[in-house]
DNA sequence: GTACTGTTTTGTGGTTTTGAAGAGG
DNA sequence: CCCTCTTCAAAACCACAAAACAGTA
């Protein structure tokens, strides 16, 4: 990872997660030779997207999985966090240690959510953030191996492309309430206090996009949908090109489609009615394909409302990064994926668990007033429409 | 360390404005 | 599907005393 995809105003102590660590601990569980960008909780595993297709189409219950991307930081819990600011993705336990210990920063971060099914690479594009730019970089030359689509000059290889597209996340303004939580709370819990998701931002990725493309653009090779040579693919000028899946409209993308008289295809993957996307309360969401601003919801408290699910009758939800008893794994019904024990991540994340409750338990709905003093004089001044109004001296 | 002074920032509530979402044609 | 209308919630606005902070003796 490169120091130009760092926050500037991050101190050494705090660009942590240490991902030039031994990439040894990000090997996926099932091949054990690609890198794992994926976890799921159902299985504790880690895995590819290669291995997590070849897991979880075994069968239906096995597709109802819910996997999230894999921690940056600890490289061993499902992210449910996307820090922006890092250009990273958390977990629940990572995501509370560093952003508890840097109260001074104030870091932009927003929700992820976990997925089901077998979703196609376009939905996984979008389902890791790559929404908006992510069909582009499956624009293949014949070799696969580079980035360079026809877009010439304006999209000229991936490294330029990851540069200046999908790094470019800015930080922005983080809520009152993320400052308030952060300082009063005795517990300093502010895991689960993340604001509002603004419509139509680019996110995710974390800190292994360009692994990520990698595997996606791989994958995309071997998917039916997808395949170079079939309906999907139209040749242009001598090279290959994928016709993206979902992109709707044509014109969305100055890729020159209608220039070129070619309309994109929109048709149904093969799995499509097996991904479904879970809301903040793990509760599957009807729709197969949601808009991308309705892609990330923003978990917020409701009094009353449990966090927890039992989607499959073996699922833990995302938010407390839970570790379920696997099911599927006990009775041994699929090719068992090798599972990484961390009795310590187990206590960790039961000590989030509770601190959590404890914090929930304490909160505050209602307004404070913290100076009493201003309060009466708020209520005794003049006002014009509401507005406070001078006053004649 | 304490006291004082000057400057900057914060917080307060009623009304209006704004924008999102849903209903209906 | 598009447009209009309605409903609802949240943000914005305002002035200024109090709080917080910085600097000095």
């Amino acid at each position: 990872m490169s120091d130009s995809l760092r926050h500037p105003n991050l101190s050494c102590k705090d660009e942590a997660p240490q991902l030039d660590k031994d990439q040894n601990s990000r090997l996926c569980d099932y091949c054990g030779d690609s890198t794992a960008l994926l976890y799921c909780r159902a299985d504790s595993a880690k895995l590819c997207f290669s291995c997590d297709r070849e897991v979880h189409s075994t069968n239906q219950l096995f597709s109802k999985h819910t996997r999230s991307q894999l921690c940056d930081a600890c490289d061993a819990s499902p992210a449910t966090i996307h820090c922006s600011t890092e250009n990273s993705v958390f977990c629940q336990n990572c995501d509370w240690e560093r952003h508890n210990l840097s109260l001074s920063e104030v870091h932009d971060r927003r929700p992820l959510e976990g997925f089901t099914g077998c979703p196609s690479v376009t939905e996984l594009l979008t389902i890791v953030g790559f929404d908006d730019v992510g069909n582009k970089a499956l624009f293949l030359t014949d070799s696969g191996d580079a980035a360079d689509g026809f877009l010439g000059s304006e999209f000229d290889g991936l490294s330029e492309f990851l540069g200046s597209e999908l790094v470019s996340d800015t930080p922005s303004i983080v809520s009152l309430d993320d400052l308030i939580v952060s300082t009063n709370s005795p517990h300093n819990y502010n895991a689960m206090e993340v604001p509002p998701m603004p419509k139509n931002r680019r996110a995710a990725g974390g800190r292994h996009k360009e692994e990520l493309l990698n595997q996606l653009r791989q994958f995309a090779k071997t998917e039916p949908n997808l395949n170079y040579g079939d309906n999907n693919t139209e040749r242009l000028n001598g090279r290959q090109y994928l016709v993206p899946e979902q992109c709707g409209e044509p014109g969305n993308f100055s890729t020159g489609f209608k220039e070129h008289g070619i309309e994109a295809e929109i048709f149904p993957s093969y799995e499509a009615g097996d991904f479904q996307w879970h809301n903040d309360s793990g509760e599957p969401v009807t729709h197969a394909f949601l808009p991308n601003t309705s892609l990330r919801s923003c978990p917020q408290e409701v009094p009353g409302k449990h966090s927890f699910s039992d989607v499959c009758g073996n699922h833990v939800n995302d938010q407390y990064g839970g570790q379920s008893q696997n099911l599927c794994n006990s009775e041994n019904l699929s090719p068992a994926p090798r599972v990484a024990p961390y009795e310590l991540t187990s206590q960790e994340r039961d000590s989030a668990i509770s601190r959590y409750k404890e914090k929930r338990k304490t909160r505050r709905y209602d307004k404070h007033v913290r100076y009493e003093t201003r309060k009466v004089r708020a209520e005794s001044r003049t006002r014009i429409k509401g507005r406070f109004a001078k006053m004649d001296r």
